[in-house]
DNA sequence: GCAGTTGGGACAGCCATGTTGACCTGTTTT
DNA sequence: AAAACAGGTCAACATGGCTGTCCCAACTGC
């Protein structure tokens, strides 16, 4: 009966709680971290959002970007028609299929991304490290297992 | 000199990358699993947030709830004001301190609040199952490690 | 080769939620 | 009694989501 295991819905729920908290916490820290840096350059958490996905994926289309992010064409047309004018991006048409707009940084976008990335890369490798080599596989593993599957591939993708 | 872990800052972007993206997906993907029930209610995330913390420390002050969640006075107040209207939280003065306005739910709002949970819970003991019990450990040890020490004890107080 | 679909851009307007600054009311502290 | 504090409120603004509509150019299939 009192097994500790044995009532997992019940018992689990101060487990649950924990890692609500941690994730909301967790991942509030680690983007405020950049956000002075980016207000300083007049641009805002969407902005950083593209920036970092088209310097992990030069080439992405306008099209792939907005399914990766999961908004509207609207929303991200905005980021893209600032960062563009700001030069840190700029697109190429596609190859194969003449109608894609193929984005990735100019060399000012890539060196803005790289110095937030520092930061970020700052935050989480020391959190890595307190946390031990040993905890990395289990921080990934949880994320992954809240990440449905159709999109688990995509994000994969990105390590390619 | 070629020890692996000899150069951990160049050697780790890939982990770093890994985790910034997982944290991304991964908390969208917890969050974006309660907005249909929220929205259903003409609630936003704003709301849930409120809801949530005054679930966990019933009895919590307008200043504590505000120094929690990090945002004004003005942003807080507009969600107060709305959960208050719709009979989902009450206040009450502070026994010692009558200026303070002890926030708790009503029964509906309890009653939203466990519900809105019960998606949070499921979706999260799926990945702690699929992740393995011993992953769990390393979840919340890495995020703890990005929570600066100040606000640590505030949300580990959580579980008081 | 023409029709329909698709990739992308752009306009207009709305909503949620964050911000600041000023000011008011009570209550507590000194 | 004066100052500090908890909280509420008003006004105004910024960001970044959303919808709906319309357009163009390029690709695709009959």
């Amino acid at each position: 009966m009192a097994v500790p295991t044995a009532s997992p819905l019940f018992l689990r729920e101060a487990e649950i709680r924990r890692g609500v908290e941690l994730l909301y916490f967790g991942y509030s820290h680690l983007t405020r971290s950049i956000d002075d840096n980016l207000a300083a350059q007049g641009l805002g958490r969407a902005h950083h959002r593209a920036l970092y996905f088209v310097a992990r994926q030069p080439g992405i289309s306008v099209g792939e970007l907005i399914a990766l992010l999961a908004i509207t064409k609207q929303s991200l047309g905005r980021v893209l028609t600032d960062l563009a004018e700001r030069g840190l991006m700029e697109t190429r048409p596609g190859q194969e299929d003449r109608r894609q707009r193929l984005l990735r940084l100019t060399e000012a976008g890539a060196a803005l991304e790289a110095e937030l990335f520092e930061a970020l890369r700052d935050k989480l490798a020391a959190a890595y490290s307190s946390a031990g080599q040993g905890a990395v596989g289990g921080f990934w593993a949880v994320l992954e297992g809240l990440i449905p599957e159709a999109e688990r591939q995509r994000v994969s993708a990105l390590g390619k």
